[in-house]
DNA sequence: CGTACCATGTCTAAACATGGTACGGTGCGTTAGT
């Protein structure tokens, strides 16, 4: 018998179930790593076939494939995708189908006759789903969009970071974690969350060069709002405009629309049967413009958005070139503008500071302590007024904060020695240092605003990817080129940057990647380097920039030797 | 943290200033009631 590694199996797979007569060296890399039973994490822009990876290494593993994937809708699409090819079934078991639809997914699960399983990180709270699956033996577990373990896991859908456990629980298959946008922290951190071991990274190029980069600053509003809708209005269509609240989305759709353009909002208060008529309207062409939260996007797969108009900042840069990477895809050029006001970060920074207090996380450490035992999560908030959501918000801080551990079961139970009190300062104490680390992500966004370098430099440098300035396609590049402005450029939280004694000439050098300690702040990683300033992810201070000559001035940075990951 | 909105107060009249307050994004699943 052949290895199922062979390219040759792979790339015969490929052809005879997709039609596919040629894979990507990225994508071939990534199936023949799943197909040796390695943990893999793709990074990979939409459309570059990501979903291929597991769909083809699928049909040379044993038993069922588990797609784990964020919105019902993906699931859907994702489904019929599979139905259009020769692909072996796909099912889903979600909440918006009918029960007897759901019987009969489990059904063909179990006889083998599904080889795709399609469900959301909810699901696998379930104690029932969870023994299905693990009954089904499992040989591959995928998290699609995974870049939502990072983003949603901490607060929004807290479900996201008990994907482990549910991994252990099936069986341990082989963990395939597909993203299109993830900077190395949040790969980092991907990889840490889904518990993957020694897992293989494949990585495709981030730039973009077809999408233009531009910034504009206001301080009045009313300017702002004024630059949006001309800017809208004028480029050529279609395009999507991100604003920061529904009411926002609401407003620019409807002077748009008074301006005789076609145009829609989009946000998550309309109702459903609305969005996706909006959404097919975008898709189809009959709508030129979209006005939308950052609900709108996942999902959408149109080639000829010619631009994204930001009318005010997003929360960080991952989730900006997300958005912005939806212009473009058919490699015409297309356009990405940032309108900023320093005033609109407030919402953000707000946003960033939602985590479970201090009181919560007290009162759920006290709940899962007076039961002697294991105790289920739905339980643990049955005699409190918490969702079920602050709930497993709360026990997964007070787990990271070594207070609580779940067992085989799913259940958590807290660790001897350890009072509900110290549990919760305890926690209290990570989750400040997430909030720390949220809001200087949101730094990074406004540094990238502030910047007087090529701007593909910095968002690139983000996503580490060494970019040799100038690219020609931002404004500041266009520009000639001139750094403006150097002074009063400074990224915000910076610190002790600046007014540095310049006795020391040589400044020390920190590569990117350099593993470094700072005398304040403690263990860090270098991210990037931009001109005699460097940014450095702090581990518990998350995203600092600093000067050159300052920490060669003051001695307040030194590189340390490589502790063990 | 910033903004919108409303009520109150103003050199008794209209318009404007001031102060308090509510609100702000992303989706799953479940359930009550037609």
């Amino acid at each position: 018998m052949s290895d199922p590694r062979d390219p040759d199996r792979l790339r015969q797979a490929a052809e005879e179930v997709f039609g596919w007569r040629e894979l990507r060296p990225g994508q071939l890399t990534a199936m023949e790593a799943v197909t040796a039973a390695r943990d893999t994490l793709v990074v990979m822009p939409t459309g570059a076939g990501k979903s291929a990876v597991y769909q083809v290494a699928a049909l040379l593993l044993p038993g069922p494939t588990v797609v784990v994937s964020p919105l019902i809708a993906l699931q859907r699409d994702q489904i019929a995708g599979l139905l259009s090819h020769r692909a072996p079934d796909a099912v889903a078991v979600n909440s918006a189908q009918p029960a007897g639809e759901t019987a009969a997914a489990w059904d063909a699960v179990q006889h083998g006759d599904a080889e795709y399983l399609f469900l959301s990180p909810e699901q696998l709270t379930k104690d029932e789903v969870v023994e299905r699956l693990a009954r089904a033996e499992p040989s591959l577990f995928v998290v699609d969009e995974a870049q939502c373990v990072a983003s949603w896991g901490h607060d929004f859908r807290p479900d996201y970071l008990r994907l482990a456990q549910a991994v252990r629980r099936v069986g341990r298959p082989t963990v395939l974690a597909l993203t299109a946008t993830a900077a190395p922290p949040v790969r980092e951190e991907i990889v840490q969350r889904l518990e993957m071991a020694d897992p293989a990274l494949v990585v495709a190029g981030f730039d973009r060069p077809n999408i233009a980069l531009e910034v504009r600053r206001f301080q009045d509003d009313a300017d702002k709002r004024r630059a949006v809708v001309e800017r809208a209005a004028t480029e050529p269509k279609p395009g999507i405009v991100y604003a920061a609240t529904r009411r926002d989305a609401e407003e620019y759709a409807a002077e748009l629309a008074g301006l005789g353009l076609s145009a829609a909002a989009y946000h998550a208060g309309l109702a459903g049967g609305e969005r996706s008529r909006v959404h097919d309207a975008f898709l189809s062409g009959d709508a030129d413009v979209i006005v939308a939260t950052s609900a709108f996007g996942m999902g959408i797969d149109k080639e000829d958005v010619r631009f994204v108009l930001h009318a005010s900042v997003p929360g960080s840069l991952d989730a900006y070139y997300q958005e912005i990477g939806r212009a473009g895809r058919d490699g015409a050029p297309a356009v990405a503008v940032l309108h900023y006001r320093p005033q609109d970060s407030a919402l953000q920074r707000l946003f960033a500071t939602r985590a479970p207090d201090e009181e919560t996380l007290g009162e759920v450490a006290r709940r899962i302590d007076e039961h002697s035992g294991p105790v289920g999560l739905a339980d643990v908030g049955e005699r409190t007024d918490l969702s079920r959501r602050r709930v497993t918000a709360a026990a997964n801080l007070l787990e990271q904060a070594g207070a609580v551990r779940t067992d085989a079961e799913g259940r958590v139970r807290s660790v001897p020695g350890v009072t509900a009190d110290e549990a919760a300062a305890h926690a209290a104490e990570v989750a400040e240092a997430r909030r720390r680390l949220e809001r200087s992500r949101l730094e990074m966004v406004l540094g990238y605003a502030e910047t007087t370098g090529c701007r593909r430099r910095f968002l690139l440098g983000y996503f580490g990817e060494p970019y040799e300035a100038p690219c020609g396609a931002c404004d500041v590049c266009r520009d000639d080129g001139s750094p403006a402005a150097a002074e009063g450029t400074v990224v915000e939280g910076a610190g002790d940057t600046g007014d540095a004694p310049s006795a020391h000439p040589a400044a020390a050098s920190f590569p990117a990647g350099t593993p470094v300690r700072h005398s304040e702040w403690g263990d860090g990683t270098v991210m990037s380097e931009e001109g005699d300033r460097i940014t450095v992810l702090f581990e518990s201070m998350g995203y600092r920039t600093l000067s050159l000559a300052a920490i060669a001035g003051k001695g307040l940075l030194s590189e340390r030797a490589e502790t063990a990951d």
